[in-house]
DNA sequence: TTGCTGTCCTGCATTTTTGCAAAATGAATT
DNA sequence: AATTCATTTTGCAAAAATGCAGGACAGCAA
């Protein structure tokens, strides 16, 4: 094996299923890393990718190909752990998905007493209005608001949170028959990506006037007074204009689930992390929820 | 993990435990080498070597890293293996030790079989008077005398061969007192590496008048007369000059044990060879001895 | 001590690799 | 059928890595 560094591009590439994709997340040029799987191809005497401008599709050789690669991935990256862990506190990055309501209201707060007690690590939070794709290592972990089907992912129940539903102050909502006479604020139906999010199905609202992919969005809406809608408890201590309506009548508990590679189990840097962060984040949502009840 | 390479070189100066002997089996120049492994320590901002003019020892944490490098290079020559496979017919480089016995008097036929086979393969053999590290991939496979011992290494016994005196024709020597007359010729007493090796204490012969750690050396001091010499039944065809002597009355049995890496166990490559050699090798054996009886 | 041998380290010319920008490709859409 | 779009591929100048040669340093033997 002549250079070990093309199988590092090689699994980029199979992952990202492009050169122009694989290219930022490698810092290199598109064309760099054309060339370099070129010369692995031509070192190999075989064709890992059927290549076309739509993309580097892999070959059945290349899919064989890149779950080597990725074990060797994972035992180098037990490696440089190994000097991690000789240094104290946490360090390097960690990418960590959410669907935006955790990311918007929880993961700031929450990250940034992480990262103020570990002075080298540098946390990113990735907001996605879909499910994170752990297998390809867009996120070294990931909040869920349901446990993952398949694949290989280890989770652990984070905390359950409870949704209400919540309107401007200025309105006067106090029975059920009052709604009626108000917008509904939601998720944009076909854009729900996880059965739970689909509340106001639960209860079989007629339609949704005032919709968002973004639970920041329809915060937003809300307390300019587009109407009423399904919301976090623990996204309300940011919105001081609202308040929650017909807290007996309609009630919800969802639960969040910390997702990660089972490969990764055995890295003590990434559980030491995950530790925190399930620790941060269930102080978070009883902190948040006991400010408004 | 930002350059996979500069693990490769890491993992070959672990094991050659100096910049300037990992050089040329990474075919770079030791300078370069040097700069490469202080760019990683740097990056990890730890120290993986004590450097000295005696060469670079690995620290406690550069032995933790040495084996996940060697996981990951396991995992990166499963890679490529599959590239491999895919042709066929063996291709690339095996490495294979072995004493100088069958260094010279077995192995360049049968591997000269097995390399006009497999047009794209290359053998090199290694011949070592010492038993080869494997560990230290010194070699992919190696020919011993004894199983080994320890590490984490799998064996299967190859063959039985056969040992009598041997001596110039010219020579006569036709019963035990008649050796008296005759000097001894054999392996440097000090530099027997394994104790299958030391024929000639078995029945106490008092010393060795001619004597070299190589049965090739010891094969030409036997053809010009130098003296009687207890000789591999397989070498004789190679030496018409010689003759075995007191058959009957001195006749040792040893035995070939083909010896691998744990984690080779899985290389279909490295499998296919060692089928090969082994098949070889047994009816090598088997071909010479018969032409001797 | 003095020389000798093996190592690692440093400065400079050369080679190799890289990034950028432009061109080519091929499918999907107007 | 022409166009658009997001790709890959190619040409060329700049940057980085490499090899070589010379130097420094520690251990060892005469």
């Amino acid at each position: 094996m002549a250079s070990w560094d093309d199988m590092r591009v090689f699994l980029a590439v199979a992952r990202a299923e492009s050169l122009s994709r694989a290219a930022p997340t490698l810092r290199m040029d598109a064309a760099t890393v054309g060339r370099r799987i070129a010369r692995l191809e031509a070192g190999l005497g075989a064709a890992l990718f059927v290549k076309s401008p739509q993309g580097y599709a892999l070959t059945d050789l290349g899919v064989r190909m890149r779950d080597h690669a990725a074990d060797a991935e994972a035992s180098l990256t037990q490696a440089v752990e190994e000097a991690r862990g000789d240094q104290a506190g946490l360090t390097g990055q960690i990418r960590i998905g959410a669907p935006d309501g955790a990311a918007n209201y929880l993961l700031p707060q929450v990250c940034a007493a992480i990262a103020a007690e570990n002075p080298g690590l540098e946390i990113q939070v990735l907001a996605l209005p879909r499910v994170v794709n752990l297998s390809k290592r867009e996120a070294d972990m990931a909040i869920t608001v349901s446990p993952p089907q398949a694949g290989r992912l280890t989770v652990q129940k984070v905390s359950d949170y409870r949704l209400h539903l919540a309107a401007s102050k200025s309105e006067t909502i106090e029975n059920m028959d009052d709604l009626k006479g108000h917008r509904i604020v939601g998720y944009i139906p076909d854009m729900i990506f996880d059965k739970e999010l689909d509340y106001l199905g639960d209860f079989g609202a007629d339609g949704v006037q005032v919709a968002s992919n973004s639970v920041a969005v329809q915060v937003m809406a809300l307390r300019s007074g587009a109407g009423v809608g399904i919301m976090h408890d623990f996204a309300l201590p940011f919105a001081p204009e609202l308040k929650r309506v017909l807290v007996n009548e309609l009630s919800l508990t969802r639960s969040f689930y910390l997702v990660r590679h089972v490969s990764d189990r055995s890295s003590d840097r990434l559980n030491r992390f995950a530790a925190a962060l399930n620790h941060g984040l269930k102080a978070e949502i009883s902190r948040l929820e006991r400010l408004v009840a």
